[in-house]
RNA sequence: GCUCCCAUCGUCUAGAGGCCUAGGACACAGCCCUCUCAAGGCUGGUACGAGGGUUCGAAUCCCUCUGGGAGCGCCA
């Protein structure tokens, strides 16, 4: 019997839970699903310098609010530099790593030297055969990885099919900083071991890291997982999503107005298609995903298309439900709570109400009428019109 | 610069050699329905990037070009 399907979702806690992030981890999420498996959470919290808590609720807020859900609790990158550092240890042990004591300016001298006769960086290699005993009195090192010279590193992904990168453009890179802790190459390879990650499905921008990795994999006779490299969401100009564009936090599609169940939806169809069909349940989706009807070409974020899908969801609402969503931001508009007669003749209107919005802003601003005070206050026109 | 990936309407996509005078959805325009606005119905325009092959036949296979994208850190 195979063994079942285990997925991760790794966010960096640098930032929200982006639409790309967030369309990465449906993907994870569908995929277990469909699969019987498990989804796990890793928060990739390396970076000491750029990680926040803040960014970790803001991420875990997200998922929770688009309805994704995880195996235990989120696992700490960080808290597992132990681990790595042993790993790393042990390469070098075996030979399939080794130390090299360059230093950062030494190393930014190369870079800018080959900048300069118009080459583009790689690490020389300048320590593999070289003793460390030669190594300057006290100087610091880190450990790299004894990475091919020759052949090619050959990918087979499952959306991507098979990729061959030339040994000869991945470089020794360093596996463990001089400060002794793991640099994310290394610490994925060593949590999806770890955690017994079967499928990583993650952005292709992490296509040449998958190259990388398995020679971590290779080195340490660690199975590698099953790659599936889903391509990026641009923004509507075509160019890489950035913060101009949708970049945004989910909860800035929450704020919108936008209902998980559309957003979900949405993210679904950028990407992977099953025939005609636009309009999928979650059941649906989990019945029909899969790996290999994702398309390889990048997709455009179209806010159109979402605010349709929205008036769908909205018009299918409970309109008790719509209730909940409203009143809040009425409450908030208003500056004071709703009072039981203002909410009951919300709830009276939702039916009419929900039918003409296309988001939870618009079905708020057409449902002030129902709160407000009577008399209701008349502007010129209705004045005129009523006259 | 090097490596890798991609390429069907404005956008998301269907299409895995003949079913394609290329289908659906969003958006757009017009009409119908209607006390308004939505929703719904109908109609319309708009696409296989270019050039070469292979084949009786190519959107579908191959090559070149062009155009887009990603990656090349002691970031993740």
């Amino acid at each position: 019997m195979p063994s079942a399907v285990v997925t991760r979702f790794a966010p960096s806690p640098t930032g929200f839970l982006h639409i790309g992030g967030a369309r990465t981890a449906l993907f994870n999420w569908l995929y277990a699903k469909h699969t019987g498996g498990t989804m796990l959470l890793r928060i990739e919290d390396t970076d000491r310098e750029r990680s926040t808590d803040a960014a970790i609720a803001a991420i875990i807020d997200g998922l929770t609010w688009l309805g994704l859900d995880w195996e235990g609790q989120p696992i700490s990158q960080f808290a597992r530099a132990a681990r790595h550092r042993e790993i790393a240890l042990e390469l070098l042990a075996r030979g399939k790593a080794y130390r090299a004591f360059e230093t950062p300016e030494e190393l930014a001298a190369m870079r800018d030297k080959a900048k300069a006769e118009g080459r583009f960086a790689r690490y020389d290699g300048r320590w593999r055969d070289r003793d460390p005993s030669e190594a300057p009195a006290g100087a610091a090192s880190v450990i790299r990885i004894k990475a091919p010279l020759e052949g090619e590193t050959i990918i087979h992904d499952c959306v991507q099919g098979r990729v061959a990168f030339p040994n000869k453009d991945l470089d020794d890179f360093v596996i463990l900083r001089a400060d002794l802790t793991p640099t994310y190459m290394h610490a994925v390879v060593v949590d999806d071991h770890d955690m017994g990650v079967t499928h990583v499905i993650r952005g292709d921008d992490h296509l040449t890291n998958a190259a990388r990795q398995s020679i971590i994999y290779e080195a340490m006779d660690w199975q590698a997982p099953e790659w599936a490299h889903i391509p990026l969401i641009h923004g509507p100009d075509g160019a890489k999503l950035s913060k101009r564009h949708g970049a945004l936090g989910v909860e800035a599609y929450r704020d919108m107005g936008y209902l998980p169940d559309a957003l979900r939806n949405y993210l679904l169809r950028l990407g992977w298609g099953h025939g005609d069909d636009e309009v999928i349940s979650t059941a649906q989706a989990i019945a029909w995903f899969d790996l290999d009807a994702v398309g390889k070409s990048a997709s455009r974020f179209d806010f159109a298309k979402l605010e349709n899908l929205n008036g769908h969801y909205l018009r299918e609402a409970a309109s008790a439900r719509l209730v909940d969503e409203v009143a809040p931001r009425l409450e908030k508009q208003l500056g004071r709570p709703l009072t039981a007669l203002a909410r009951s003749r919300l709830a009276a209107g939702m039916d009419g109400l929900k039918a003409r919005a296309k988001n939870l802003v618009e079905l708020a601003e057409n449902a002030v009428f129902y709160v407000i005070d009577r008399p209701l206050p008349l502007n010129p026109k209705a004045e005129q019109i009523l006259s």
